[in-house]
DNA sequence: GTGAAAGCGCTAACAC
DNA sequence: GTGTTAGCGCTTTCAC
């Protein structure tokens, strides 16, 4: 099965009796041509099922029509969520989507060139991704209009959330139900990237319990792998210290959960023995009755798109867009997971 | 901020003093350059950062080093982990991959005209998608490696679980139970195309029950959105029906899911009033302690990825391949949400 | 071992 | 309103 030889503008002028310029001009909707003409052209097109190449096109145009997302990984329900958001309306204005996540491109080539991936964009979307100023100059060297997503820090328009206002808002709510000692269970950053989450929501953390009088204790902050897995085997680690705290700020639903089951197995209750509180709002948070601070991630995705498709517009028109940073709004949501102290 | 004009293939000839059909093969790594020439044109295309411009290599060598996929959504668990699997294999191998959701493909023109998005890659994975014979048509006739991961049926190779035996195994758990009446939450197929998992998961159910010498009754099969969601909704819908059942099959965790919070909501118990198994197992299916058929969708997507390689490079020596239907295995995980009956 | 030159399929001046 | 032509940046014969 030899594939078909494909169909060019050569042969749709051909049979239509115009020239290759003709067929363009018809297919792509621009002036002067007679409308007779356009029609014509439109049919043969369609007989012959003609698809312009998009390699010529990029080629010869000078635009590729794509944007580049990358995400550090696909395991978590963050990253689909801001994916999906992002995705429909990018392929709503007709731009293809190209797909990376840090982790494989790091694991193929020991560092994270973004840059040479990027240049085949015209956009680039960095999802919780910090890049390191090298990685930075190189890619504003070629030239891509940039939006940043969650804990992406850079001379580029992003997306976010207050991250320090988020674990204030938590912590808040665990003193107001008067605990005092709370664990931090916060999110590894596995990438050998600057991913600013963790520490801001660390620094509200702080913030939030010294404006309570009480001073941080290290033996509290504990890290934990982003997953239901990480919340689980840091919750073992911190039951078999001695002195618990009574109450858990977990900086992702997945991680509190995880700490739900492990709570939970050894037979101890929640929000009886720990109260707990996550951050996303994930779907399965309310079925588990999980107290958390919600953010509407597909949101940011579809925000970052749109801000995107902005940027490429102006950058087309040789303005320099301004790095504009939306703060997404975000809410506590109490459930059931969280209970006065004692 | 002008970008800087890129380098091409040009500048690097120019500053080595050799040819640009020498750089072409240095850099390619073919033979038939001196080993001196090769290293000194390496050097300095690093010097000067030169990058391929991938749209002119792809129009000159007609390869396009790009793999598509397709997913009905991303909203769900399971697409975002076959992607997960196979954007590794992909990117590992050197293959770039474009995403595309259906649903925004299909709001976007009425229809689902895959072909003229596959036709810009080589390779085309296609998730829980069944097409038309149409499509499948001019798919073919354009002519990429096609492999298909979940209910996608069509003349290519798929990844897939025994759709029919998953159900029989969750039945047979809940029969085994001493279960009598149990209901369906059927995926909802949202999409207008042919996607066979559902048929046969209510295949295998339908099995189950009748060598049990159980006859099914239709009230008992709904249809639920696959998500936390549409089980919320359908199992609501369920409870104000007369003469509710005692045990429940769901298609998917998330479904199960959102019928164990309704339940609960209601102040009903599960396993107590109400015996529940989904499919998947899901992260967060064992902090519901939600009993399930695993499969391992991950893997799904490796071995997806894995077979469209092959495919690519037979197709690429013009040998037809085989359409080889790989079945991977599942298992049952008993936990708390399924119980002997009364 | 290397270079010249002819495309790849399309777009974009520029003529007419 | 339409056609001619020169590229876009690379690969690939085919000479040398």
């Amino acid at each position: 099965m030899t594939p078909r030889r494909p169909v060019t503008i050569d042969d749709v002028a051909r049979t239509a009796g115009v020239s290759v310029a003709t067929v363009s001009r018809a297919l792509r909707g621009l002036p002067n041509v007679a409308p007779a003409t356009r029609l014509r052209v439109e049919e043969i097109a369609a007989k012959l099922s003609y698809r312009p190449d998009p390699s010529a096109t990029r080629l010869a145009s000078g635009r590729s029509r794509t944007v580049a997302m990358a995400v550090p990984h696909l395991g978590s329900w963050y990253f689909s969520q801001v994916m999906a958001g992002a995705e429909r309306v990018l392929t709503e204005a007709g731009y293809d989507v190209q797909l990376f996540t840090t982790e494989t491109v790091r694991a193929r080539s020991g560092q994270l060139p973004i840059a040479p991936i990027a240049q085949r964009a015209e956009g680039l979307i960095l999802v919780n991704i910090g890049l390191p100023d090298a990685e930075l100059d190189s890619l504003t060297s070629v030239g891509p209009a940039i939006v940043g997503v969650g804990g992406t820090a850079g001379p580029f328009a992003s997306v976010r959330v207050d991250d320090v206002a988020v674990a204030e808002l938590a912590v808040d709510h665990l003193l107001g139900l008067g605990h005092r000692r709370i664990a931090l269970f916060e999110l590894l950053n596995d990438a050998p990237i600057h991913f600013d989450v963790p520490d801001e929501r660390r620094r509200g953390y702080h913030n939030a319990l010294r404006r309570a009088g009480i001073e941080p204790e290290t033996a509290l902050e504990l890290v934990a792998h982003g997953s239901v897995e990480g919340g689980r085997v840091t919750m073992a680690y911190l039951l078999a210290q001695p002195d618990p705290p009574s109450a858990i700020f977990a900086m992702s639903d997945e991680i509190a959960s995880g700490a739900l089951q492990t709570i939970r197995e050894r037979g101890l209750r929640v929000p009886e023995d720990f109260s707990i509180i996550g951050v996303d709002d994930h779907e399965f948070s309310a079925v588990l009755g999980l107290t958390t601070v919600q953010q509407d991630v597909t949101q940011h995705g579809v925000m970052a798109a749109r801000l995107l498709l902005d940027e490429m517009e102006q950058t087309q028109r040789g303005h320099k867009p301004e790095p504009v940073r939306y703060n997404v709004p975000i809410a506590l949501r109490k459930r059931t997971t969280t209970a006065p102290f004692r």
